[in-house]
DNA sequence: CCCTGATTCGC
DNA sequence: GCGAATCAGG
């Protein structure tokens, strides 16, 4: 089997709404998700929680068969964080999407959000892994999407609807009848939307001190 | 033992 | 580049 634009796509498409390797690899056909995970990596998709959901009773023991008991001469250099994600310090977007809509959705294109969150003229600012010191913490969303967005949605924006191009918000809870995606135009370099890019990336900076950014990709709307 | 993703490494 | 083998964690 050959990666072709259109496995690829798919594979993209699934990884990046959460679905596990198996079953992509399954839905791909014909090869493992091994094939999977490796082809992620090289498509630089990597980077994804590990949550170990137990609720799928489907069982591949493909890649299971090695009596050969390595050594283990190399060591595993856990590293190498943000390969081709520049600013892809993408927190897990799992807001309450509803609730967040219902809030303000009066923010558009005009990227002007006047809150109460120190928040750059730019919309939201990143946050240096240095800035977020342990006194302030943000209290990020909650934990309630499982990753494991249905295949099959309704007509809305659905898992195969999805590009490179549009926001990958996810609207409402995987599972649901109506779950689907915001489906909007993406910030360029962002997975989202210009106004889901400022409920995901929401930087929380210290009022004091608060250094100019340098490298902000985010300029606001830009119509093309 | 099951699953998960991550990584290595021979092809 | 590909993916099986392997590692590591839940």
């Amino acid at each position: 089997m050959s990666w072709t634009e259109e496995r690829i796509e798919t594979l993209t498409k699934m990884w990046e709404s959460g679905s596990t390797a198996s079953q992509i690899a399954e839905k791909l056909g014909g090869i493992s998700r091994n094939a999977v995970i490796g082809k992620a990596h090289r498509l630089g998709l990597k980077s994804r929680p590990s949550p170990v959901k137990a609720g799928d009773s489907d069982a591949k023991p493909a890649a299971k068969a090695s009596p050969t008991p390595t050594p283990k001469p190399a060591p595993k250099p856990k590293a190498s964080p943000a390969p081709a994600a520049p600013a892809a310090a993408a927190p897990k977007p799992e807001p309450a999407p509803a609730a967040a809509e219902a809030k303000d959705d009066a923010e558009e294109e005009g990227s002007k959000k006047p809150v109460a969150r120190s928040i750059g003229p730019g919309g939201f600012l990143r946050q240096n892994p240095g800035d977020q010191g342990p006194p302030t913490t943000p209290a990020p969303p909650r934990r309630l999407v499982p990753a494991r967005p249905s295949e099959e949605i309704a007509d809305k924006t659905s898992l195969l609807d999805l590009n490179d191009r549009i926001c990958k918000w996810p609207i409402g809870h995987p599972g649901e009848p109506d779950f689907h995606f915001c489906g909007d135009k993406v910030n360029p370099g962002f997975p989202y939307c210009v106004e889901h890019c400022g409920h995901a990336y929401q930087a929380q900076l210290p009022r004091r001190d608060r250094r100019p950014p340098p490298p902000l990709p985010y300029g606001g709307p830009r119509v093309r």
